[in-house]
DNA sequence: AAAGGTTGCTCAATCGATGTAGCAACGGTA
DNA sequence: TACCGTTGCTACATCGATTGAGCAACCTTT
């Protein structure tokens, strides 16, 4: 107080005629246990508000080798799913009476990595990895040092992990999309309906292919091998994409899933150069979320990614201190 | 290595045939200072390598005093503009070698400030605290800790702070509307520009309505308090608000000024239920900037803030070292 | 009065890294 | 031979909180 450092319990115990272990006691609530009076812990628990007393957590967490941190690591905060990821994180680490701990780690399996080597250096009591670019490498980290970790969104083939179901997922937009839809004929690729975006090699997508594949085909609207156009997730990408295939039809396509938002962000930027008579003849659906792109002019299905219900589960996850491999597939909806 | 353990200084001095120091010295690059022989602190680096070491930061920071963390605190991440802060932030803090922790404190004032605490009980190196809503307490708490602190957004009368020039850009907002809209009559007042959202005691909203007045004053364009719906920020409030406005109305007022994302969405969300002859004869602008809105089916003015610079701004302040109060005004851009 | 139990506390080691102070061995100088 | 300087290292206290072990003082019991 007097020179505006940081009272300790040494300042404490002084202070309330105590030694630093009936403080520590008093403080922790386990004075009880370790038989002090009650007269004295009221008397140090008095000084330890005139003080403005606050526990050194580093010097804790050395004692107890933990940390009361929560780690999270994911790649940015530009993308909405990942921005509620996070925040939903912060509201349950709180409950849990821990400090979130969240880094931005970008793409790079390397700057990952080193996020997470930084983030256990601190000995994080948990870690939760978003987005991870090589699970594997990450949940070996983790495991040499006995860290609880879980994946979300990329799962990991060593680790538990919770991932939306992406084929449920795309399957109902499929299945939602064909039914709005005049019913395609084989003879006119201009009334099928197209994926667009994301690539083969990665989960995800496959995954959501995968659902396409099966609603095309159970409607009879799958012909041709043409109608995935796994293009990448960038905007540019996708834009370039639906041009080629506007070239090629002549016009729109029928309906369109779109991948991802950042496609879709393409996906619009095209549309906004053509008539509006163009437009409307289309259905789109998108495989994200977003609630400004409600404002587009034309009616859109949009699957929403329950980033609560996965952060939810990664807990109960951890919770359970299961570090044996598992996949959770979490619905998302359909918005 | 053996048992899955995390390997200690003592750990490898053992193995290496050295003692802890100067095992300390060989990784912290001390060992010129310090004397030791080449050899050995190679022996030693081989063997931590080996070891696959990482210091324990719990115990650095102990014995330093610092902890190697930069803490930031901010309300949420929904909002766009706060995720690119802490994006932002996150670079930065990288660049300075230290590792972000972000922490999500909503709007609660108590909350706020047990978010600060409990930042400085880790012993943080810095702290950036984006939209306080009590900031003196705030200030306060951090000064008798003796951390670095600098506001963000919402700035405090006692520390150094940055935001955004809200009187300039909502002038410069202002005068963009009112140039595209027909010159509003007093003798109709749905010919007028309206300012929805926010909070009159809440310094950015009056600085924003200022601006306002400014810029409607020297167009002569304000005719009533009226005007100016300080509706709040929330999104469901601004759609009661305009759906109220558009009641008394009979119409869409000609040109409205929308004070954040949030109340744009519910804004959006009345806007939905609306003809689209009813939209295209309002003019709308929004102090806040989303990607998605620009591709909107009406056009719209937005204005965006720059996290970039305001965190940088903050980061400069913060290495200056200057605790006294002072106030950056960061410019946003027109989109 | 000796033995045993309870109450109310304190001592001292511990966590892992850091850094000052200092020790031993050797070479050179007077 | 005694003295000093250099080189290459180690010992030990320190940061602040936690916690097992243990010590007085007091009260019962036989």
């Amino acid at each position: 107080m007097k020179s505006g450092q940081k009272s300790t319990i040494y300042d404490i115990a002084q202070k309330a005629g105590a030694s630093p272990s009936a403080v520590s006691a008093a403080l922790n609530d386990k004075w009880k246990q370790r038989r002090l009076k009650q007269e004295t812990v009221d008397r140090i628990l008095q000084v330890a508000r005139d003080e403005g007393y606050t526990a050194n957590l580093q010097a804790r967490g050395l004692r107890k080798a933990e940390s009361g941190l929560a780690g999270m690591v994911l790649p940015d905060h530009e993308n909405r799913f990942f921005a509620e990821l996070s925040q939903q994180f912060a509201r349950e680490a709180h409950a849990r009476g821990l400090c979130p701990a969240i880094v931005h780690a970008g793409r790079d399996a390397d700057a990952q990595l080193s996020s997470v080597e930084s983030l256990i250096a601190y000995s994080v009591d948990l870690l939760m990895i978003a987005g991870a670019t090589e699970p594997l490498g990450l949940a070996h980290t983790c495991r040499k040092a006995r860290v609880p970790h879980v994946f979300v969104d990329h799962p990991c083939a060593e680790a538990p992990s919770v991932v939306t179901d992406n084929t449920g997922g795309a399957a109902l937009l499929t299945k939602t999309l064909l039914d709005v839809m005049e019913p395609p004929s084989s003879a006119d690729p201009a009334t099928w309906l197209y994926f667009l975006g994301g690539e083969q090699s990665l989960p995800a997508s496959a995954e959501r292919i995968l659902g396409f594949r099966q609603q095309t085909k159970a409607a009879k609207a799958l012909f041709d091998p043409g109608q995935v156009l796994a293009c990448g997730y960038e905007s540019d990408k996708a834009e370039a994409a639906l041009a080629a295939l506007y070239a090629r039809l002549g016009q729109l396509p029928a309906g369109l899933f779109v991948n991802s938002i950042g496609c879709f962000e393409g996906v619009l930027r095209f549309l906004s150069g053509l008539p509006e008579g163009d437009i409307v003849r289309s259905t789109f659906g998108c495989f994200d979320h977003d609630p400004f792109a409600t404002l587009s002019r034309f009616p859109l299905r949009m699957i929403r990614q329950r980033a609560d219900l996965m952060v939810g589960e990664a807990f109960r996850q951890l919770d359970a201190g299961t570090s044996e491999p598992r996949l959770i597939r979490v619905a998302p909806e359909l918005v």
